[in-house]
DNA sequence: CGGTGTCTTGAATACCATCAAGTCTTGTGG
DNA sequence: CCACAAGACTTGATGGTATTCAAGACACCG
């Protein structure tokens, strides 16, 4: 795990980022490549590497706050951190859960400002893209322009989801369905035993009340009969799922 | 109010398109014009009329089936709808309500099949656009990708406040949220009396209870208790704000 | 070692869903 | 034109799901 002394600045290793791109398992399939190659900030032209775009944040960090301008938009390389919405009452929505390749909106891409923040789950390494670099590569680019529309679909599929989750589902529903979405997205990067059925899962109980609009405590009341029932086993930021059936039956998939 | 007699096909009078385009509020300030005049369907040039796209609908029908695929995409010339998400336990979950010059969806331009079903609420006049047709144009003409993404923007930045509505906000915070948004809405195509605050107002209340993830009979209460506080008039498929402010302190904007 | 963050559990309560019954309107066919 | 059915709205009673409040256990860190 990449370990930030504090601020948010580029302070790293400069010839270890090349290294990392390239064994990032959402770069072939995400906007992530197919930009930085037109940018010409991506690996196969070191040369080119623009360092000052890359950054270390700490768990539970702020990125990217909702209610300033930005003329960047950031792309996650490594570790977990979600698009958040805040209250005025001081309760707080998660709109997404992103993983490594996700861009952190595809809207705010063109947008400046959309009113929510991101934040860092765990420790994450991101880099930003400047809007009008991408905006002009997206008209000149077949292949990126193919793969920002793909991005846009899944993106839409997903919040479509989430509303009937949140509008018509109840606590088990919503938080079966969040654990199954998390790791079906998680086996597309490789980041998931499809055997064991393990993975990695850093979130916090207010992660998953943030993100399925329940509470802390009604969190824990569920996933506690979850582990009761023998469906899941959560131990040490990973989570195995040990009756798929049962958990999808939950989930009405 | 037009009315259509039973089938969905062309069965309309040539001549009124153009003169009725001419007329929709929504044509300058969306899609609709800059693709159709791409396109060469646009009343600019009559004589290139694509009078096979344009339908006519009665209320509660379907223009849109979720589960088909589809190679057209419908945008709303006329009327109120909705693009609803049907649960296989047979509730359902409004996910926008469509307006006049709303495209169904801007991700389902591209992405074949959605899920969602399109719904009119009202009867409806609406066209419908070819994917094959929008994809090239978008790339090739500035004007309608700027468009395009504005409406991209628009409609995720309501996606992402319905989540956080459904998540995190109160049967009256929602409901008086719907209403503020749909005055905003009809005001921008003017559709809607900034003065006596009086909007067209279609809605059934089953439609409020699907958009707003409530049961019907809890709308009804509370629209109630909005009446009877004074807060609304409701009449005869329109409604009146008649304390604005009392409707937006409920709202919390 | 206190402070902070995390998780758990129980009790009381609030909010909203469901059930049920009734009124009223609208549309349809005999 | 009337009868009937279907849709729309209202209201009260009851119950369930999830929130809030509260207190305690545990781990981690400076």
């Amino acid at each position: 795990m990449n370990t930030c002394p504090s601020s948010a600045a580029g302070d790293f290793d400069p010839p270890q980022i090349p290294l990392s791109c390239s064994a990032c398992p959402a770069c072939a399939r995400n906007l992530c490549q197919a930009v930085a190659r037109a940018i010409g900030s991506f690996p196969d032209d070191p040369s080119i590497e623009v360092p000052q775009s890359v950054h270390l944040i700490n768990a539970r960090r702020v990125i990217h706050w909702g209610q300033d301008f930005h003329d960047v938009v950031p792309l996650i390389c490594e570790g977990w951190a979600a698009s958040v919405y805040i209250l005025s009452d001081g309760s707080r929505q998660i709109l997404s859960i992103l993983l490594p390749g996700d861009l952190a909106s595809t809207a705010l891409l063109f947008g400046a400002q959309a009113g929510c923040s991101v934040e860092a789950i765990t420790d994450v390494r991101y880099r930003t893209f400047a809007q009008a670099d991408l905006k002009a590569r997206l008209l000149n680019d077949a292949d990126c322009f193919a793969r920002f529309l793909r991005a846009c679909i899944d993106e839409t599929a997903r919040a479509d989801q989430l509303i009937t989750d949140l509008g018509r589902r109840t606590a088990a529903e919503r938080i079966a369905r969040l654990i199954l979405n998390l790791q079906s997205r998680l086996m597309q990067r490789g980041m998931a035993q499809p055997e064991t059925m393990e993975m990695e899962f850093p979130l916090r109980h207010h992660h998953i009340a943030d993100a399925t609009g329940l509470s802390l405590v009604h969190v824990s009341k569920v996933l506690s009969e979850f582990r009761r029932s023998g469906i899941v086993k959560i131990g040490d930021r990973s989570l195995t799922i040990l009756e798929p059936e049962a958990l999808q039956r939950i989930a009405l998939m």
